[in-house]
DNA sequence: ATCAGTGCAAATTGTTTGCAATACC
DNA sequence: GGTATTGCAAACAATTTGCACTGAT
């Protein structure tokens, strides 16, 4: 894994970003001048890599964001799309509720919370 | 909004299936005939009215199953993609603590809250 | 006769891949 | 020189759209 100039781009544009970005807000955050498939590609290795994470809203479109390691979560507006974070999810209760439960699973290592509704903005209209 | 012949498979398709169905599970499981673009279209009527719900997965395609009122999520296996139910997502105390907190947000509509892990078969691999 | 629902084909969009050109040790 | 990284173009896959056709009211 090497630290190249446009994995560091790409690095800063999701720090200084604070919310989770399209591949289409990265590559103009970018300049438009890097390859869609170079991001795509960047991507996917600092994900393996365990430095961002997927996140997945109810749209067909990927988004990403810088992990840090509180564990946060999204509130997402179906309108504008605007996207606030929350935290305390109360995870750990959840999840002994849900593997004392379970049948086929043991450990859970990933999970997804979002909230969705109306943003101020939108709800008035 | 009609109750066609073929948006009653499709709900009896999901009805049967208790897990979420990718497009090709349903198109799969209505016998290959109906047209992929009627399935989209009627899935996204059955959205609206309120009868099916688009589950997102970390996948890149799109799941659906059937809303029934108890507000149930899914642990999935990132190998072999089993689906299995959860509930006791304590998801009013959450709300409240994030809206109490929120900035932009003052109701939520809805929410995704969705477990990954190896299940007990893909694990011992 | 009208109008919603469907199938078919084409278009669009998001994503991935092959390969040659480039940059880095 | 050898290996990883990038750009470009083509391939792919999921989804959407236009339009003509069918079928029910």
């Amino acid at each position: 894994l090497k630290a190249t100039d446009g994995r560091l781009k790409l690095l800063a544009l999701l720090e200084k970003a604070k919310t989770p970005l399209s591949i289409k807000e990265i590559w103009q955050g970018l300049g438009r001048h890097v390859d869609l498939a170079t991001i795509y590609r960047n991507l996917e290795i600092l994900k393996s890599a365990g430095l961002v994470r997927q996140v997945e809203f109810q749209h067909d479109k990927a988004y990403f964001e810088l992990i840090d390691n509180h564990d946060h979560h999204h509130i997402v507006c179906q309108n504008c799309g605007r996207i606030e974070d929350f935290v305390g999810c109360s995870f750990d209760d959840v999840v002994d509720q849900a593997l004392r439960k379970s049948k086929w699973f043991r450990s859970i290592s990933e999970h997804q919370f979002e909230l969705f509704g109306l943003c101020n903005n939108c709800a008035k209209i």
